[in-house]
DNA sequence: TGCCTTCCCCACCGGTTAGGTGGGGATTAA
DNA sequence: TTAATCCCCACCTAACCGGTGGGGAAGGCA
């Protein structure tokens, strides 16, 4: 279960957005610069992020991107859906497109347990939380136990 | 965030051992048949099991393998870390092993509630569960909602 | 002692993905 | 008209995923 390097990028590009809410487009390089990610490769995430409805952009001199929406509205499940589609997968398919016999039939609710835990959290948590440094309480308190940050 | 045909198959060969525990060892051969499973792809599967002593196993005639401990306290957790590495890793590394600068630092809380998360499900249930098709409640509970089973 | 069975190890392989780069065209502001 | 900026496409390398094949090592049995 990893989070890929894009959906990191676009987290952290979306935030950089949110933060200089209000004035100018942010152009790409600038972006690129405050967030260290390679300028060519965060013009790729962008756009995904442009047509998922998560930027607008606007070209020519003093263009750039800006959020297409309040940032309060923009989950980071919505960002990285954007940019590397579903969210939880397995053997590369929906949950819901698997089928097990037998014994194995359980585990079918089990993979869907957990799409909806990771759902729970990434649909929980705003652009605007982040920029806020002010996660939810239910992701606080799940940071704040120590055993969160063990190397099992 | 996707799960591997090697976890998948890992967790579907242990319950297969599982629910013939008892009895005389079961070749791999007998795995892959009951579950669908390439027979060769299974057996490199099974070392990796062998070598994290999650499974025992004997060769010769009337060899093969069985659960190396009881079936309740062996967690999908463990299988899965036992042939895919640590459960949840952002662009390849540990959650703990990322630096995040300016508006992007609460990003490591985040990571770290998710994985948090995401163990809280997978340490949570056992191969025993599954072969008893008695999934945890916590864990009932999130798959009976039908928003778990939606596609969005 | 052979012989059969089964695990065990290693090498390899084709396709996909991840991560990243480069060039040039379209659009807009000044 | 010019400079800035996004936008699209092609490409590239390395790694990974899923899978296969051959042969050796260990164990049971006659």
């Amino acid at each position: 279960m990893r989070i890929s390097a894009r959906a990191d990028y676009a987290v952290r590009a979306v935030l950089e957005l949110a933060v200089r809410q209000g004035g100018d487009p942010v152009k790409a390089e600038t972006v690129a610069a405050a967030q260290d990610i390679p300028h060519k490769f965060l013009e790729g995430i962008l756009g995904d992020l442009r047509r998922a409805g998560v930027v607008d952009s606007r070209r020519g001199g003093g263009g750039g991107y800006r959020l297409a929406r309040d940032a309060a509205s923009i989950t980071v499940a919505d960002v990285i859906r954007a940019v590397d589609g579903p969210i939880v997968s397995v053997r590369g398919e929906r949950p819901t497109g698997l089928s097990y016999t037998g014994s194995a039939q359980p585990l079918l609710p089990l993979w869907i347990a957990l799409r909806a835990n990771v759902r729970r959290i990434l649909e929980g948590v705003t652009v605007a939380d982040i920029a806020a440094d002010a996660l939810p309480d239910p992701v606080k308190e799940l940071a704040a136990e120590p055993a969160a940050w063990e190397n099992p």
